[in-house]
DNA sequence: CGTTTATCTTTACACTGTCAAGATTGTTTT
DNA sequence: AAAACAATCTTGACAGTGTAAAGATAAACG
Protein backbone atom coordinates (compact mmCIF):
# COMPACT_ATOMS: atom_id res chain seq x y z
CA UNK A 1 0.00 0.00 0.00
CA UNK A 2 2.30 2.36 -1.07
CA UNK A 3 1.18 6.27 -1.30
CA UNK A 4 -0.77 6.52 -4.92
CA UNK A 5 0.24 9.72 -5.41
CA UNK A 6 2.65 11.25 -8.24
CA UNK A 7 1.15 11.88 -11.27
CA UNK A 8 3.17 15.60 -12.43
CA UNK A 9 6.87 15.03 -10.59
CA UNK A 10 7.13 18.59 -11.95
CA UNK A 11 4.56 20.82 -9.64
CA UNK A 12 5.82 24.50 -9.43
CA UNK A 13 6.77 24.38 -6.19
CA UNK A 14 10.84 23.77 -5.72
CA UNK A 15 10.48 22.80 -2.31
CA UNK A 16 10.89 19.57 -0.98
CA UNK A 17 9.11 16.52 -2.54
CA UNK A 18 11.57 13.18 -2.27
CA UNK A 19 8.60 10.13 -0.55
CA UNK A 20 5.78 12.00 -0.03
CA UNK A 21 5.69 15.15 -2.66
CA UNK A 22 5.21 18.48 0.00
CA UNK A 23 5.08 16.74 3.12
CA UNK A 24 5.96 20.49 4.72
CA UNK A 25 3.19 22.39 3.32
CA UNK A 26 0.80 19.13 3.59
CA UNK A 27 1.44 19.64 7.30
CA UNK A 28 0.79 22.92 7.52
CA UNK A 29 -2.73 22.74 5.87
CA UNK A 30 -3.50 19.48 7.74
CA UNK A 31 -2.86 21.24 10.91
CA UNK A 32 -4.10 24.39 9.75
CA UNK A 33 -7.23 22.87 8.97
CA UNK A 34 -7.73 20.90 12.56
CA UNK A 35 -6.94 24.47 14.03
CA UNK A 36 -9.77 25.79 12.29
CA UNK A 37 -12.08 23.27 12.57
CA UNK A 38 -11.08 21.82 16.15
CA UNK A 39 -9.58 24.18 17.90
CA UNK A 40 -6.32 24.61 19.49
CA UNK A 41 -6.20 22.44 22.25
CA UNK A 42 -7.30 19.49 19.48
CA UNK A 43 -4.36 20.05 17.16
CA UNK A 44 -1.85 17.92 18.39
CA UNK A 45 1.34 16.83 15.74
CA UNK A 46 0.31 13.35 15.48
CA UNK A 47 -3.26 14.43 14.78
CA UNK A 48 -1.73 16.38 11.95
CA UNK A 49 0.55 13.48 11.11
CA UNK A 50 -2.13 11.23 11.18
CA UNK A 51 -4.38 13.74 8.72
CA UNK A 52 -1.07 13.84 6.40
CA UNK A 53 -1.03 10.15 6.12
CA UNK A 54 2.44 9.83 7.53
CA UNK A 55 3.73 8.79 10.54
CA UNK A 56 4.14 10.40 14.27
CA UNK A 57 7.75 10.97 13.77
CA UNK A 58 7.82 11.86 10.00
CA UNK A 59 7.05 15.76 10.81
CA UNK A 60 10.65 16.05 12.65
CA UNK A 61 12.64 15.93 9.26
CA UNK A 62 10.54 18.86 8.34
CA UNK A 63 9.48 21.00 11.46
CA UNK A 64 12.59 21.20 14.80
CA UNK A 65 9.17 20.93 17.44
CA UNK A 66 5.45 21.03 17.59
CA UNK A 67 6.24 24.85 18.68
CA UNK A 68 7.91 25.53 14.79
CA UNK A 69 4.82 24.18 12.75
CA UNK A 70 2.87 26.40 14.98
CA UNK A 71 5.36 29.43 13.78
CA UNK A 72 4.55 28.24 10.03
CA UNK A 73 0.96 28.48 10.16
CA UNK A 74 1.46 32.16 12.29
CA UNK A 75 3.93 33.41 9.69
CA UNK A 76 1.37 32.17 6.75
CA UNK A 77 -1.20 34.27 8.69
CA UNK A 78 1.29 37.42 9.09
CA UNK A 79 1.35 37.29 5.21
CA UNK A 80 -2.38 37.14 4.67
CA UNK A 81 -2.56 39.58 7.44
CA UNK A 82 -0.66 41.99 5.30
CA UNK A 83 -2.66 41.01 1.59
CA UNK A 84 -6.13 42.12 3.84
CA UNK A 85 -4.50 45.25 4.57
CA UNK A 86 -2.99 45.97 0.91
CA UNK A 87 -5.80 44.97 -0.71
CA UNK A 88 -8.20 47.44 1.11
CA UNK A 89 -6.21 50.36 0.99
CA UNK A 90 -5.56 49.89 -2.19
CA UNK A 91 -9.34 51.23 -2.78
CA UNK A 92 -9.00 53.85 -1.36
CA UNK A 93 -7.33 57.28 -2.70
CA UNK A 94 -7.19 59.64 0.81
CA UNK A 95 -4.12 58.97 3.07
CA UNK A 96 -6.31 58.47 5.69
CA UNK A 97 -8.82 56.49 4.12
CA UNK A 98 -6.39 54.59 3.70
CA UNK A 99 -5.03 54.26 7.32
CA UNK A 100 -8.58 53.44 8.60
CA UNK A 101 -9.12 51.18 6.12
CA UNK A 102 -6.26 49.16 6.74
CA UNK A 103 -7.19 49.21 10.60
CA UNK A 104 -10.43 47.72 9.48
CA UNK A 105 -9.10 45.22 7.16
CA UNK A 106 -7.28 44.21 10.29
CA UNK A 107 -10.12 43.82 12.62
CA UNK A 108 -11.40 41.62 9.56
CA UNK A 109 -8.78 39.45 9.30
CA UNK A 110 -8.55 38.63 12.87
CA UNK A 111 -12.08 37.92 13.04
CA UNK A 112 -12.36 35.80 10.43
CA UNK A 113 -9.14 33.68 11.77
CA UNK A 114 -9.55 33.78 15.20
CA UNK A 115 -7.20 30.73 16.20
CA UNK A 116 -4.64 32.09 13.77
CA UNK A 117 -4.76 35.33 14.81
CA UNK A 118 -4.18 34.05 18.32
CA UNK A 119 -1.13 32.26 17.44
CA UNK A 120 0.41 35.63 15.96
CA UNK A 121 -0.45 37.35 18.66
CA UNK A 122 0.30 35.28 22.41
CA UNK A 123 -0.08 31.77 21.30
CA UNK A 124 4.02 30.97 21.04
CA UNK A 125 6.91 30.17 23.20
CA UNK A 126 9.07 33.39 23.11
CA UNK A 127 11.81 30.74 22.05
CA UNK A 128 10.37 30.15 18.70
CA UNK A 129 8.79 33.52 18.36
CA UNK A 130 12.56 34.66 16.76
CA UNK A 131 12.62 32.38 13.80
CA UNK A 132 13.41 34.13 10.67
CA UNK A 133 10.54 33.14 8.73
CA UNK A 134 8.30 34.61 11.58
CA UNK A 135 10.20 37.51 11.97
CA UNK A 136 10.31 38.77 8.19
CA UNK A 137 6.69 38.08 7.55
CA UNK A 138 5.54 40.27 10.73
CA UNK A 139 8.17 42.41 9.64
CA UNK A 140 6.39 42.68 5.93
CA UNK A 141 2.70 42.92 8.14
CA UNK A 142 4.35 45.66 10.73
CA UNK A 143 6.15 47.72 7.34
CA UNK A 144 2.39 47.68 5.79
CA UNK A 145 0.90 49.45 9.12
CA UNK A 146 3.84 51.58 9.24
CA UNK A 147 3.58 52.84 5.79
CA UNK A 148 -0.43 53.52 6.16
CA UNK A 149 0.79 55.36 9.26
CA UNK A 150 3.40 57.67 7.32
CA UNK A 151 1.37 58.39 4.64
CA UNK A 152 -1.32 60.25 6.85
CA UNK A 153 0.79 62.00 9.25
CA UNK A 154 2.44 63.61 5.51
CA UNK A 155 -1.08 64.43 4.41
CA UNK A 156 -2.38 66.04 8.10
CA UNK A 157 1.49 67.90 7.93
CA UNK A 158 1.98 67.03 11.87
CA UNK A 159 5.16 67.01 13.04
CA UNK A 160 7.51 63.92 13.18
CA UNK A 161 7.34 64.15 17.27
CA UNK A 162 3.36 64.48 17.53
CA UNK A 163 2.88 61.99 14.66
CA UNK A 164 3.79 58.69 15.48
CA UNK A 165 1.51 58.38 18.46
CA UNK A 166 -1.77 59.19 16.91
CA UNK A 167 -0.54 55.69 14.29
CA UNK A 168 0.34 53.96 17.53
CA UNK A 169 -2.78 54.49 19.22
CA UNK A 170 -4.81 53.37 16.22
CA UNK A 171 -2.78 50.65 15.47
CA UNK A 172 -3.45 49.47 19.48
CA UNK A 173 -7.39 50.25 19.36
CA UNK A 174 -7.66 48.30 16.11
CA UNK A 175 -5.56 45.24 18.09
CA UNK A 176 -7.30 45.67 21.37
CA UNK A 177 -10.94 45.99 19.88
CA UNK A 178 -10.15 42.72 17.17
CA UNK A 179 -9.23 40.42 20.75
CA UNK A 180 -11.49 41.52 22.86
CA UNK A 181 -14.12 40.44 20.22
CA UNK A 182 -12.81 37.26 19.63
CA UNK A 183 -12.66 36.18 23.43
CA UNK A 184 -16.16 37.66 23.58
CA UNK A 185 -15.84 40.22 26.41
CA UNK A 186 -17.05 43.06 23.60
CA UNK A 187 -20.02 42.44 22.00
CA UNK A 188 -20.28 44.71 18.64
CA UNK A 189 -24.16 44.86 18.46
CA UNK A 190 -24.62 45.99 22.06
CA UNK A 191 -22.65 49.29 20.52
CA UNK A 192 -24.99 49.66 17.52
CA UNK A 193 -22.49 47.91 15.23
CA UNK A 194 -23.50 44.58 13.07
CA UNK A 195 -20.17 43.46 13.10
CA UNK A 196 -16.78 44.16 14.77
CA UNK A 197 -15.28 45.47 10.87
CA UNK A 198 -18.44 48.00 11.02
CA UNK A 199 -17.53 48.89 14.62
CA UNK A 200 -13.90 49.17 14.00
CA UNK A 201 -14.69 51.48 10.69
CA UNK A 202 -17.13 53.54 12.96
CA UNK A 203 -14.44 54.17 15.59
CA UNK A 204 -11.29 54.91 13.15
CA UNK A 205 -13.68 57.50 11.53
CA UNK A 206 -14.18 59.61 14.71
CA UNK A 207 -10.42 59.53 15.54
CA UNK A 208 -9.26 59.96 12.65
CA UNK A 209 -10.80 62.84 10.99
CA UNK B 1 5.24 10.26 56.39
CA UNK B 2 2.34 12.52 57.30
CA UNK B 3 1.46 16.14 56.57
CA UNK B 4 3.23 18.06 59.51
CA UNK B 5 0.58 20.26 59.39
CA UNK B 6 -2.05 21.60 61.61
CA UNK B 7 -1.39 23.86 64.63
CA UNK B 8 -4.73 26.13 64.79
CA UNK B 9 -7.61 23.97 63.45
CA UNK B 10 -9.47 27.34 63.44
CA UNK B 11 -8.17 29.88 60.22
CA UNK B 12 -10.32 32.80 59.25
CA UNK B 13 -11.66 30.88 56.18
CA UNK B 14 -14.53 28.37 56.22
CA UNK B 15 -13.97 27.08 53.36
CA UNK B 16 -13.02 23.60 53.00
CA UNK B 17 -10.40 22.17 55.35
CA UNK B 18 -11.02 18.59 55.63
CA UNK B 19 -7.92 16.41 55.61
CA UNK B 20 -4.85 19.31 54.05
CA UNK B 21 -6.57 22.26 55.84
CA UNK B 22 -7.58 24.53 52.69
CA UNK B 23 -6.31 22.21 49.03
CA UNK B 24 -8.42 24.43 46.95
CA UNK B 25 -6.82 27.65 47.85
CA UNK B 26 -3.50 25.90 48.21
CA UNK B 27 -3.43 24.67 44.81
CA UNK B 28 -4.69 27.87 43.35
CA UNK B 29 -1.19 29.42 44.91
CA UNK B 30 0.63 26.38 43.95
CA UNK B 31 -0.58 27.05 40.56
CA UNK B 32 -0.06 30.16 40.02
CA UNK B 33 3.42 30.45 41.44
CA UNK B 34 4.50 27.87 38.41
CA UNK B 35 2.56 30.12 36.31
CA UNK B 36 4.48 32.81 37.14
CA UNK B 37 8.01 31.45 37.24
CA UNK B 38 7.70 29.00 34.66
CA UNK B 39 5.34 30.14 32.20
CA UNK B 40 2.22 28.60 31.35
CA UNK B 41 3.60 25.64 29.62
CA UNK B 42 5.28 24.11 32.61
CA UNK B 43 2.04 24.04 34.08
CA UNK B 44 0.47 20.87 34.73
CA UNK B 45 -2.23 19.51 37.23
CA UNK B 46 0.00 17.21 38.68
CA UNK B 47 3.12 19.58 39.05
CA UNK B 48 0.47 21.96 40.78
CA UNK B 49 -0.73 18.47 43.07
CA UNK B 50 2.85 17.77 43.79
CA UNK B 51 3.78 21.54 44.65
CA UNK B 52 0.95 21.08 47.18
CA UNK B 53 2.31 18.29 48.17
CA UNK B 54 -0.84 15.67 47.61
CA UNK B 55 -1.69 13.11 44.77
CA UNK B 56 -2.54 13.50 41.33
CA UNK B 57 -5.67 12.88 41.81
CA UNK B 58 -6.39 14.84 44.66
CA UNK B 59 -7.20 18.45 42.98
CA UNK B 60 -10.24 16.65 41.20
CA UNK B 61 -12.31 16.96 44.42
CA UNK B 62 -11.64 20.61 43.94
CA UNK B 63 -11.52 21.49 40.53
CA UNK B 64 -13.55 19.48 37.46
CA UNK B 65 -10.66 19.51 35.40
CA UNK B 66 -7.52 21.50 34.69
CA UNK B 67 -8.99 24.39 32.91
CA UNK B 68 -11.81 24.76 35.93
CA UNK B 69 -8.16 25.57 38.13
CA UNK B 70 -7.37 27.70 35.53
CA UNK B 71 -10.23 29.69 35.34
CA UNK B 72 -10.24 30.05 39.34
CA UNK B 73 -6.64 32.13 38.69
CA UNK B 74 -8.33 34.24 35.80
CA UNK B 75 -10.71 35.11 37.92
CA UNK B 76 -8.36 36.08 40.90
CA UNK B 77 -6.94 38.00 37.88
CA UNK B 78 -9.91 39.92 37.66
CA UNK B 79 -10.62 40.86 40.73
CA UNK B 80 -6.79 42.37 41.22
CA UNK B 81 -7.59 44.18 37.92
CA UNK B 82 -10.21 45.91 39.26
CA UNK B 83 -8.70 46.46 42.74
CA UNK B 84 -6.00 48.19 41.10
CA UNK B 85 -7.60 50.49 38.61
CA UNK B 86 -10.03 51.34 41.69
CA UNK B 87 -6.94 52.31 43.54
CA UNK B 88 -5.36 54.53 40.73
CA UNK B 89 -8.70 55.83 40.05
CA UNK B 90 -9.46 57.03 44.10
CA UNK B 91 -6.22 59.52 43.59
CA UNK B 92 -8.01 61.81 40.97
CA UNK B 93 -10.15 63.97 41.60
CA UNK B 94 -11.01 65.12 37.92
CA UNK B 95 -13.43 62.60 36.02
CA UNK B 96 -11.35 62.37 32.99
CA UNK B 97 -8.22 62.23 34.96
CA UNK B 98 -10.26 59.49 36.70
CA UNK B 99 -10.97 57.53 33.08
CA UNK B 100 -7.44 57.55 32.34
CA UNK B 101 -5.96 56.56 35.66
CA UNK B 102 -7.94 53.84 35.16
CA UNK B 103 -6.71 52.83 32.09
CA UNK B 104 -3.21 53.19 33.22
CA UNK B 105 -4.01 50.80 35.83
CA UNK B 106 -5.14 48.31 33.17
CA UNK B 107 -2.10 48.44 31.79
CA UNK B 108 0.01 48.48 34.98
CA UNK B 109 -1.56 45.58 35.81
CA UNK B 110 -1.71 43.84 32.55
CA UNK B 111 2.70 43.81 32.17
CA UNK B 112 2.94 43.16 36.52
CA UNK B 113 1.06 39.88 35.47
CA UNK B 114 1.63 39.08 31.81
CA UNK B 115 0.56 35.30 32.61
CA UNK B 116 -2.67 35.66 34.10
CA UNK B 117 -3.95 38.59 31.89
CA UNK B 118 -3.38 35.99 29.04
CA UNK B 119 -5.04 33.89 30.87
CA UNK B 120 -7.51 36.29 31.45
CA UNK B 121 -7.93 37.24 28.00
CA UNK B 122 -7.93 34.16 25.82
CA UNK B 123 -5.90 31.51 27.77
CA UNK B 124 -9.52 30.04 28.34
CA UNK B 125 -11.79 27.88 26.70
CA UNK B 126 -15.09 28.60 25.88
CA UNK B 127 -16.64 25.94 27.89
CA UNK B 128 -15.20 27.05 31.04
CA UNK B 129 -15.29 30.74 30.13
CA UNK B 130 -18.55 30.96 31.36
CA UNK B 131 -18.26 29.55 34.95
CA UNK B 132 -19.84 31.59 37.54
CA UNK B 133 -17.28 32.45 39.44
CA UNK B 134 -15.30 33.84 36.31
CA UNK B 135 -17.77 35.67 35.06
CA UNK B 136 -18.69 37.60 38.25
CA UNK B 137 -15.19 38.68 38.83
CA UNK B 138 -14.72 39.71 35.21
CA UNK B 139 -18.20 41.95 35.22
CA UNK B 140 -16.81 43.65 38.40
CA UNK B 141 -13.98 44.69 36.61
CA UNK B 142 -16.05 45.71 33.71
CA UNK B 143 -17.89 47.47 35.92
CA UNK B 144 -15.23 49.50 37.26
CA UNK B 145 -14.28 50.30 33.96
CA UNK B 146 -17.68 51.15 32.97
CA UNK B 147 -18.24 53.77 35.57
CA UNK B 148 -15.28 55.59 34.54
CA UNK B 149 -16.65 55.95 31.11
CA UNK B 150 -19.93 56.92 32.55
CA UNK B 151 -18.28 59.76 34.92
CA UNK B 152 -16.10 61.33 32.32
CA UNK B 153 -18.99 61.06 29.72
CA UNK B 154 -21.28 63.00 32.23
CA UNK B 155 -18.56 65.56 32.80
CA UNK B 156 -18.28 66.28 28.94
CA UNK B 157 -21.87 66.74 28.88
CA UNK B 158 -21.71 64.03 25.80
CA UNK B 159 -24.84 62.99 24.34
CA UNK B 160 -25.88 58.76 25.27
CA UNK B 161 -25.49 58.07 22.24
CA UNK B 162 -22.13 59.62 21.10
CA UNK B 163 -20.74 58.58 24.28
CA UNK B 164 -20.08 55.18 24.45
CA UNK B 165 -17.70 54.98 21.32
CA UNK B 166 -15.22 57.30 22.94
CA UNK B 167 -14.92 55.42 26.12
CA UNK B 168 -14.86 52.33 24.22
CA UNK B 169 -12.02 53.48 22.54
CA UNK B 170 -9.82 53.83 25.13
CA UNK B 171 -10.61 50.23 26.74
CA UNK B 172 -10.02 48.90 22.99
CA UNK B 173 -6.32 50.75 22.81
CA UNK B 174 -5.52 50.25 26.27
CA UNK B 175 -5.83 46.48 26.13
CA UNK B 176 -4.35 46.39 22.53
CA UNK B 177 -1.45 48.35 24.14
CA UNK B 178 -1.12 45.95 26.96
CA UNK B 179 -0.98 42.88 24.76
CA UNK B 180 1.21 44.32 21.70
CA UNK B 181 4.02 45.42 24.89
CA UNK B 182 3.18 41.82 26.65
CA UNK B 183 4.17 40.14 23.84
CA UNK B 184 6.81 42.32 22.87
CA UNK B 185 5.32 43.27 19.53
CA UNK B 186 5.28 47.29 21.02
CA UNK B 187 8.29 48.61 22.33
CA UNK B 188 7.91 51.52 24.51
CA UNK B 189 11.09 53.22 24.55
CA UNK B 190 10.90 53.28 21.07
CA UNK B 191 8.39 55.60 21.03
CA UNK B 192 10.17 57.94 23.78
CA UNK B 193 7.91 56.33 26.81
CA UNK B 194 9.85 54.55 29.45
CA UNK B 195 7.39 52.42 30.32
CA UNK B 196 4.15 50.84 28.93
CA UNK B 197 2.44 52.33 31.77
CA UNK B 198 3.98 55.87 30.44
CA UNK B 199 2.89 55.56 27.16
CA UNK B 200 -0.58 54.83 27.82
CA UNK B 201 -0.58 57.43 29.73
CA UNK B 202 0.69 59.80 27.14
CA UNK B 203 -1.70 58.56 25.01
CA UNK B 204 -4.69 58.54 26.91
CA UNK B 205 -3.96 62.64 28.08
CA UNK B 206 -3.80 63.41 24.38
CA UNK B 207 -6.68 61.45 23.32
CA UNK B 208 -9.25 62.38 26.08
CA UNK B 209 -8.92 65.90 27.04
C1' DC C 1 -20.33 5.17 69.85
C1' DG C 2 -21.43 3.96 64.79
C1' DT C 3 -22.69 5.82 60.30
C1' DT C 4 -22.13 8.81 56.75
C1' DT C 5 -19.67 11.66 53.71
C1' DA C 6 -16.04 14.42 51.99
C1' DT C 7 -11.27 13.99 51.11
C1' DC C 8 -7.25 11.80 49.55
C1' DT C 9 -4.43 7.71 47.32
C1' DT C 10 -3.53 4.00 44.21
C1' DT C 11 -3.84 2.19 39.93
C1' DA C 12 -4.76 2.44 35.23
C1' DC C 13 -5.73 4.15 30.38
C1' DA C 14 -5.29 6.77 26.32
C1' DC C 15 -2.78 10.33 24.56
C1' DT C 16 0.98 13.58 23.93
C1' DG C 17 5.96 15.45 22.27
C1' DT C 18 10.16 13.66 21.20
C1' DC C 19 14.14 10.62 20.38
C1' DA C 20 17.01 6.61 18.45
C1' DA C 21 17.56 3.05 15.22
C1' DG C 22 16.39 1.02 11.10
C1' DA C 23 14.13 0.75 6.46
C1' DT C 24 13.12 2.97 2.06
C1' DT C 25 13.78 5.69 -1.91
C1' DG C 26 15.34 9.60 -4.68
C1' DT C 27 19.79 11.86 -6.13
C1' DT C 28 24.47 11.87 -7.30
C1' DT C 29 28.71 9.98 -8.73
C1' DT C 30 31.25 7.02 -11.29
C1' DA D 1 24.34 1.52 -16.12
C1' DA D 2 25.55 0.38 -10.98
C1' DA D 3 27.20 1.95 -6.59
C1' DA D 4 27.38 5.29 -2.95
C1' DC D 5 25.16 8.79 -0.64
C1' DA D 6 21.76 11.50 1.58
C1' DA D 7 17.20 12.75 2.49
C1' DT D 8 12.91 10.92 3.94
C1' DC D 9 9.84 8.08 6.33
C1' DT D 10 8.60 4.08 9.86
C1' DT D 11 8.83 1.44 14.04
C1' DG D 12 9.36 1.25 18.77
C1' DA D 13 10.11 3.33 22.98
C1' DC D 14 10.15 6.72 27.03
C1' DA D 15 8.62 10.15 30.13
C1' DG D 16 4.99 13.03 31.07
C1' DT D 17 0.13 14.50 30.70
C1' DG D 18 -5.27 14.79 31.89
C1' DT D 19 -8.56 12.12 33.86
C1' DA D 20 -11.57 8.18 35.49
C1' DA D 21 -12.58 4.12 38.81
C1' DA D 22 -12.02 1.86 43.05
C1' DG D 23 -10.45 1.71 47.55
C1' DA D 24 -8.58 3.82 52.02
C1' DT D 25 -8.79 7.46 55.64
C1' DA D 26 -10.53 10.52 58.70
C1' DA D 27 -13.53 14.24 59.87
C1' DA D 28 -18.53 15.38 60.90
C1' DC D 29 -22.86 14.17 62.56
C1' DG D 30 -26.36 11.28 64.48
Amino acid sequence: MPRAKKPQPDTAKPEANYHHGDLRTALIAAARHILETEGREALSLRAAARAAGVSQAAPYHHFASKEALLAAIAAQGFDELADVMTERMAKEPDPIARLNASGVGYVAFAVNNPEIFALMFGGLTSQVSGEPALRESGGRAYGVLQDAIMESQKAKGRTAADGPLAGLWSWCGVHGLAKLVIEQKLDPKKYGAPSAEALAAAMLARVNT
